[in-house]
DNA sequence: AGCTACGGAATGAACGTTCATTTTATTCCG
DNA sequence: CGGAATAAAATGAACGTTCATTCCGTAGCT
């Protein structure tokens, strides 16, 4: 290979490093202290850039925020539903799904407060909610489909089968956040086996 | 008539119309905008008062803010527990206690939306919080009989099942309320017994 | 008249955003 | 190749706006 040559076709810009330290650090400093609690300043100053920089990439604190919101909750769909194997049983996959979810409220505990915040909802635009119906429909065409197979209740919408376990399991995570208690992972286990009921009657 | 005692013994006018008419207006711009969404001006508009009467009444937002919910918290405790028959069945005490919650955000829902509010957190002082902890108490207390009793399944903690139950009820309400849904009497009932399957395995 | 409650303009702090300036990278000749 | 010229990126102080709170002239009751 011609090693002398510059790098002729590659004037790698670092300029996806900034940005992408700029959402990081959104990302760290909302989960903290809430989208309208954070002046850009100190955004700028987590992640270690000038004030004005932010705006070199982000037209507005609006876009960024939904432009987080956006790469965050495809992060985690991908993360929940990828490999999902066919040949588990309902209740397996249950399982599968619930320690995912568990493990990503443990692994990245920033990326999921953000996207359980309530207080960025007012900024968010209608492509990001229009992504965020997406992610819902094939989850609730999975309720459906064990709904029709006989495996979960039937005499309940699929739509609010999915609203109460969702619930459950954010207020779940949440309580132990506040402090109210710890959570083992027989604690995990049993909530899981609770929320399985739910769905089975 | 004795003009003297009557002067005397009359020291308060009509102020507690006007520190009434504050609260309820704040219920309302609160509950619809979030409190960091309605600057003073606008609740002073709703409540048909000058900005400064405000001021009055409440030496700042954040106490207005923390008055406003200790005195919710209150009426919403009284509500849902008061005149429990003892002679129920715990199924039948809990579809009374879920009936009373969904009638309680079909009637006040202003006062219900409050309390669900998230970004009033941050203002709550130490009473507004130990007010919190004592209301959950007895709740607590009451799981806790019915595990021993066998009737709810006790392979799990009762703050844990407390905390699935409540965070199910929550979103369901607020998935309607956003508008994914709408409930009708089969729904709730339906969603009641799910809920119940929950805590009895 | 005297006193208190009232209203809403005035005030200052805090915020999101901008822009004149500095720093860093790239290009262009000799 | 080297170094001046040019362009691009980065910076943070300054700007205009918005908000909670204060202040002071007025209205109403006794």
């Amino acid at each position: 290979m011609n090693t002398h040559s510059k790098t002729a076709t590659a004037p790698r810009p670092r300029i996806k490093d900034k940005r992408t330290a700029i959402l990081q650090a959104a990302l760290k400093v909302f989960a903290e202290g809430g989208v309208n609690g954070v002046p850009m300043p100190v955004l700028a100053e987590q992640a270690g850039v000038g004030t004005g920089t932010i705006y070199r990439y982000f037209s507005s604190k609006e876009v960024l925020v939904n432009e987080l919101f956006r790469e965050e909750k495809l992060n985690l769909n991908k993360r929940l539903y990828a490999n999902l194997d066919k040949s588990l049983t309902p209740k397996e996959s249950f399982a599968l799904v619930w320690e995912r979810m568990v493990a990503y409220t443990r692994e990245a505990p920033e990326s999921y407060r953000f996207m359980e915040l309530q207080d960025h909802r007012p900024y968010l635009d209608e492509q990001s909610r229009t992504m965020e119906h997406e992610a819902i429909a094939p989850i609730l065409a999975y309720y459906r489909r064990l709904q029709e197979q006989g495996v979960y209740r039937e005499d309940i919408r699929a739509e609010v089968l999915m609203a109460l376990i969702w619930g459950a399991f954010v207020n779940l995570i949440r309580a132990e956040r506040d402090g109210l208690f710890s959570l083992d992972q027989a604690d995990i286990n049993a909530a899981r086996d609770a929320c399985w009921s739910l769905c089975t009657g």
